[in-house]
DNA sequence: TATTAAATGAAATAAATAGTTCATTTTTGT
DNA sequence: ACAAAAATGAACTATTTATTTCATTTAATA
């Protein structure tokens, strides 16, 4: 019997053999297929206690099922944890440690492999921290505002401009601010007090957004925030703001999930259109 | 200022006080409020290696907060981490088991879920049925390439934005092909025979698109294609073909794949670049 | 620009956590 | 019921992880 890679196999094996443990091993193993947030983070000590064993026990534990020491098991179930909820940045970094040469680095398949992972990652982050609340306030807005502003440069210009497309398919009055022809101070000056405004901007900001965002502000316009840390200069003048937590592979970053909320918000905004039409 | 009790508290109080902060406590600062999983998981030593300041920073950025060490704001992460985690695994069973109306048919968030889904099944596939040979011919072709014209239209114009940013920023010379001010013909009838187009199209292809591969076919240009199906009308001209099987939710196509094949050509351009300079 | 205060980081120390050992108890087979 | 073997648990040791210290650097003040 080979060692268990991740925490289903490890649950397979305990089943299977359980009635061949011995009653102190019996009590381990009904805890460890109880409890996994408790072998994640208590420490062995407090693992003990709860399952009622001394800590020794524990040890055995892990040695009767091939592990070398009860840590083992406990890494394996943050792992899993980790892959439930993490931050691409722990998932990436794990990767990296885990699987060393495999289709060879820098490699193109390689970096695509990396990037496909890693925006999987960030998608599913996406879905389980973005809140109803904030998604249903953002659509509301969108739904209500006279004329929609939509800003977004360098690295974040591709997402502003499908933003556009897909409100305009949505029969929003959408209007990209891109600066053409040097028309900055025009374009952001139409802002207007039933406007919103929506800006997109990571590290390092553009300027050009701050400024929209500062002048959004002084009209009384409303304004959604697209951005990547909580600390971002956008945030403070935000009525709503996304923190949206993107892969990345080397120092690249991914767009993959912001383009998917964008996405949704356009698509959640065309139903509810659709619903009140 | 009491001592915060949990992390939306620890947060607040985090960025009102973040510009007094000095340097290092602002680096700590910033990962703290990005990096929730990993404060949940990592030793202070990892941890300190990712927001690059030593451990003894922590610590400091710890007491700064009336703390008595950085292990309480660790074991603040843990708790919350188990609050989420144990919620998130009672929503996806009730998602699961009542599918319709939970979350809610047109709500925001279930249409983000459902997004992000597709999306990171459209990742996964992607990975596996894209081939090191297409990436690295395309790579290949796109390093020897004089000039590199970019196009995409409605729905695939984004992607083409984002490519051209990032070819540039592999210091390429791209162009994007965008029918600013009518002039259509005069972009398409620049590429020359040591160029290199890639053409961008998804059902319906834009008229445009495909008018500008048959140029470039007949001017003895190379051609990338990306598109959604090999019987596109684009795959004809191509030297090579990309297939890209985007999710959707209900009739929206995602853009999700696309932009990650795009981008991964960019980086993995940008590798070779760099390697052989 | 000289002086002092604040911030920083390398290395040492303290605390915690995991794992080992061995004497004792329990079980098993005859 | 009696070895012999297996299982068990208390105390100990080793290892890892967190924190403190102090010499050095950087920034502020006069």
């Amino acid at each position: 019997m080979p060692v268990a890679k991740n925490i289903v196999q490890l649950q397979q094996q305990i089943r299977s053999r359980y009635d061949d443990l011995s009653k102190r091993l019996q009590q381990v193993a009904s805890y460890v297929l109880d409890n996994n947030n408790s072998l994640a983070f208590d420490t062995i000590a407090v693992i003990a206690t709860q399952a009622d064993v001394p800590p020794s026990t524990l040890i055995r534990f892990a040695k009767a099922f091939e592990f070398s020491g009860f840590n083992e098991i406990k890494q394996l179930f943050r792992r899993d944890l980790i892959e439930e909820t993490a931050s691409y940045t722990d998932r990436a970094r794990l990767l990296k440690e885990h699987e060393p040469e495999q289709t060879g680095r820098g490699k193109p398949l390689h970096i695509l492999q990396q990037f496909a992972q890693v925006n999987s990652q960030a998608m599913h982050q996406l879905a389980t921290q973005t809140s109803q609340q904030q998604l249903e306030m953002a659509v509301d807005m969108l739904s209500k505002a006279d004329n929609i502003y939509i800003i977004g440069l360098r690295r974040s210009f591709s997402i502003a401009t499908y933003l556009t497309y897909a409100l305009r398919h949505a029969e929003c009055r959408a209007f990209l601010i891109d600066g053409l022809g040097g028309m900055f101070n025009e374009q952001l000056s139409m802002v207007g007090k039933n406007d919103l405004v929506l800006s997109i901007s990571f590290s390092p900001y553009a300027e050009e957004t701050v400024m929209l965002s500062k002048a959004a502000a002084k009209a009384g316009a409303q304004q959604i925030i697209i951005t990547d840390s909580q600390i971002s200069p956008l945030a403070a003048y935000s009525d709503v703001c996304f923190v949206v937590n993107e892969g990345k592979v080397d120092e690249f970053r991914s767009q993959s999930a912001s383009l998917c909320l964008v996405q949704s918000l356009a698509v959640a905004l065309a139903f509810k259109q659709e619903n009140t039409h």
